[in-house]
RNA sequence: GUCCCCAUCGUCUAGAGGCCUAGGACUCCGCUCUUUCAAGGCGGCAACACGGGUUCGAAUCCCGUUGGGGACGCCA
């Protein structure tokens, strides 16, 4: 049997990065198999379910890179056939009809709770003849689950779980208006689409001794499950979304590379020995539920920064130059020139290893692209004493000079003037990086001059030079 | 409250009874390289929650305590 999983959201909110993480693990599960990845939105919640919502969910998959095989399946297309199994197990005595009102069912939870019971259906109408139900009411129907022995679950992860089946009350199959429930459909859907691994958060694994109770009552064989731990916030917190449950698109424009969040990703809560960097690739080939953790794990920024400068560094000029653009676009509030394109294209050796994300590298990137006269920050300011900018103006002579403008030959030039000077060359190089950037902190000195070219090179200087 | 799960440096983790005076990565701190800032190289700080067992021997197995998380809907 080919190994089949499935990514299941409910389309109520866009792809936060926990379940990013399990379309991951999925993906990489049927890939590392040969096997197929479905996608599946669960949507039988027709008040909260959005269209905005299944967009974002696709886009956020695309952008991670996580492909699926075959159509997307819409779990509310399906319901007839989620009804039409659910009315067999009626037919069957594996189910029955409950014509108790949710505000009765209130009711009986409010006081069970008042005297510190269990909160579970107490299964009243389970054996109540149908004739005693109430006129005009329409019923639910539940699964008559067993109510002794125990429900065994052999997770790949979490190793064996049991639980009493008196523990579990009878779950819901079918509304009162005919619809059917999350539990229903998944079980149905995962029978009818061949899914062999339900790999899923562990926030899932209590419905599972439910959704076995249910495989066993249709008569089919429950998958295999894998329950992954959740991921919390940096405070130990769960992660909801005032704890930094962003959505992926949030990631992709705070500058994070999709193969960096993958990586990122991956590690939190999966090893393979002390590899750190691992490539999608390789992860293709490593992957495997042995290797998931039992613990959940807190999600660290500072963690997937350092795991994204390796990726940028990595990463050829030219893309990194091109998914730079927007961010250093939206920075500048117009638009780049080819011109200046392609000094950020030539600049990027000098630019990568000097940034963690897309944003920092527009930021320390902007000065390529800086119109003249250049804002000069504090600290440039401060270098830019009048000596400096005597000195500025003398260095400025002596590179006109320079033929051809090369990096090599520049940079003898500026040593041999800071000799001539008897200056070191840390005097010469601070006000003219300060002149040719506005700020402190650049890419070697040399390099900047040969991305700028001569005649722009020399136009800040005089900029900034005095006399 | 009831049930289920989890527990190694601050964080992510390696560790499947002796290889552990517990390894790697991130963070932080030094040093180095150096025209600045990075990157790189070298080094440092830092953990087996606690208590009982089992065993010749336990981070690893068992039990309990504590702590954390999750689930208890005609939501998914």
């Amino acid at each position: 049997m080919t190994v089949t999983v499935r990514f299941a959201p409910s389309p109520t909110g866009f792809l936060h990065i926990g379940g990013a993480r399990t379309a991951l693990f999925n993906w990489l599960f049927a890939r590392h198999h040969g096997g197929r990845f479905l996608l599946r939105i669960e949507d039988t919640d027709r008040q909260r379910s959005t269209q905005a919502a299944i967009d974002a969910i696709i886009d956020g998959l695309k952008w991670l890179g996580l492909d699926w095989d075959g159509d997307i399946v819409f779990q509310f297309v399906r319901s007839a056939r989620h009804a039409e199994v659910a009315r067999r197990l009626l037919a069957e005595g594996k189910a029955y009809c409950c014509y108790a009102s949710p505000e009765e069912l209130e009711q009986m939870r409010a006081e069970q709770k008042a005297r510190g019971l269990p909160l579970r259906y107490d299964g009243r109408w389970r054996d109540r003849d149908p004739r005693e139900a109430p006129p005009n009411v329409k019923p639910v129907i539940r699964l008559k689950a067993p109510r002794t022995g125990e429900t065994v679950v052999e997770d790949r992860v979490q190793g064996r779980i049991t639980v009493a089946n008196e523990q579990l009350d009878d779950m819901v199959l079918l509304r009162a208006d005919g619809t059917p429930t999350y539990m229903h459909s998944v079980v149905v859907d995962d029978i009818d689409m061949g899914i062999t691994h339900v790999i899923r958060g562990s926030d899932h694994m209590t419905n599972t001794f439910r959704q076995v109770q249910l495989y066993r009552a249709i008569g089919a064989e429950p998958p295999q499950f894998a329950h992954i731990p959740l991921i919390h916030g940096a405070d130990g917190a769960k992660l909801s979304k005032r704890h930094g449950a962003l959505g992926v698109e949030a990631y992709r424009d705070m500058g994070y590379l999709p193969e960096a969040m993958r990586n990122y990703l991956l590690r939190l809560g999966w090893a393979h020995g002390d590899d750190e960097i691992i490539p999608t690739d390789q992860a293709v080939e490593w992957f495997d539920l042995g290797g998931v953790g039992q613990s959940p794990a807190r999600f660290d920024f500072a963690k997937l920064d350092s795991v994204n400068a390796h990726y940028m560094r990595e990463a050829p000029d030219a893309r990194l130059a091109a998914l730079m653009r927007p961010f250093l676009e939206k920075k500048r509030g117009k638009p780049i020139d080819p011109h200046g394109f392609a000094r950020v294209l030539r600049g990027m050796p000098g630019l990568k290893p000097r940034a963690q994300t897309l944003v920092q590298l527009a930021d320390i990137a902007a000065f390529y692209v800086a119109d003249r006269p250049l804002p000069m920050d504090d600290k440039a300011q401060k270098l830019l004493t009048p000596e400096a900018k005597a000195m500025l103006g003398r260095l400025r002579s002596r590179l006109a000079g320079v033929t051809p403008w090369h990096e090599v030959a520049i940079e003898e030039a500026v040593r041999g003037f800071a000799e001539a000077e008897k200056l070191g060359l840390g005097k010469v190089a601070q006000p003219l990086r300060a002149a040719l950037t506005g700020t402190t902190a650049s890419p070697g000195i040399f390099e900047v001059m040969a991305v700028l070219g001569s005649e722009e090179s020399l136009g800040r200087i005089a900029d900034q030079a005095g006399g």
